[in-house]
DNA sequence: TCTGCACGTTACAGACCGGTAACACCCGCG
DNA sequence: CGCGGGTGTTACCGGTCTGTAACGTGCAGA
């Protein structure tokens, strides 16, 4: 019984994962986040992940599949962001918004570059890339997920101010990566909340 | 007097530019467009400039240096851009801001990729690559005019009336490399017409 | 103890990339 | 006519990339 194992087993997984298929897809995204997808080789994956190439292609059959893939560990995150914020604010869509607004920031300060997902659609330019549908996919349920809220909420027109809200979070990520974190992605709070209370009044202009 | 330099002195230069450093510029603005800078080899746009990779690198002493020289003549454009919408609307601030928001949704249309500026910034994710300054100055040059455009017209918070547009802006072009063209991009200027009404009231609530 | 399987290691193929060297060519200009 | 500069051509270098082959190893479970 060696020592790498039981301690990994004793206190749950919180360093590297065990198993190299984690450990690659773990890797994989940083490093593809940081260099973006075609600044990053396989090599240097496996490596980070402190495997090898042979083994990683054992897992996934090509450097795209790694890649969606990754894309996929995105959306699980999204996934459970959304889950926390219903869940700490279950009856008040309105909070719920406000608090969406502020995640959206807070997730902006650490990050140099923006989103996963629109790095990819950026990156990759082939129109039959595999990864293409997935990121569409994984951006419409967002979107849909936001109309939804806004929709409970009340809003004046639900689908119009998810859609402002999308684009204004999106706008701030590749923003950011132009000239930033002092550009126009500094106000986003600012910009979110008064769009939002635009869209609460019933009907403001005749 | 041969024919190839007499026809292009006769009738401007619609078709291909007689010389070589112009040709390699437009075929590099137009693959970098298409492939991404880094899904396209120098040697494939020398190729469809008509001339070869040797001439190519004794105009340009590097890749880098071409992918600059293409940014700039992407400022060229937008700079151009922004006489014509001054001169269409010489006295009326809030005219030009209409024709502005109009505009932004005419060039999306017709690219499937946004903006050039903006993709070379997520695609060069090295911190210190040269074309990240010059990245930097023009979307901030960028803004600044359209600040002065909305300082001109008089809007409530001019700065953020700015800021809010270039994010939606931004993420309409960003937004369409992700889900396409039916996606919230499509309601661009609904949103951009409504931002604006909303500053352009003096102070709708207390 | 034996067997099977996941993994590690090394080496390599084949392609492409950015960039350079050397040389031939043509054409305008003096 | 000769000259010189911009251009075309070919070949090449060294590096990196994705992806594969072949073989070795160590562990787990029967």
């Amino acid at each position: 019984m060696t020592d790498t194992i039981t301690t990994i087993e004793e206190h749950g997984a919180p360093a590297p994962p065990a198993r190299p298929r984690e450990r690659i897809v773990v890797q994989a995204r940083d490093l593809f986040r940081k260099h973006g997808i075609r600044g990053i080789g396989v090599d240097a994956i496996a490596d980070a992940a402190g495997t090898n190439k042979m083994t990683l292609y054992r897992h996934f059959g090509s450097k795209d599949e790694l890649v969606v893939e990754c894309l996929r560990k995105v959306a699980e995150d999204i996934e459970a962001m959304w889950h926390a914020l219903e869940a700490a604010h279950p009856d008040d869509p309105w909070a719920a918004l406000d608090a969406w607004v502020r995640h959206g920031a807070e997730r902006m300060i650490c990050d140099r570059r923006g989103c996963d997902l629109a790095n990819a659609a950026v990156e990759l330019a082939e129109a039959d890339h595999p990864a293409r549908h997935v990121i569409a996919d994984l951006k419409t349920a967002y979107r849909d997920r936001l109309a939804d809220l806004c929709r409970r909420a009340g809003a004046r027109d639900a689908d119009l101010l998810a859609d402002t809200l999308t684009l204004l979070l999106e706008g701030a990520r590749v923003s950011r990566q132009s000239v930033g974190p002092e550009g126009p992605s500094a106000r986003f709070v600012r910009m979110g909340q008064a769009i939002i209370a635009t869209f609460r009044t019933p009907a403001p202009s005749p």
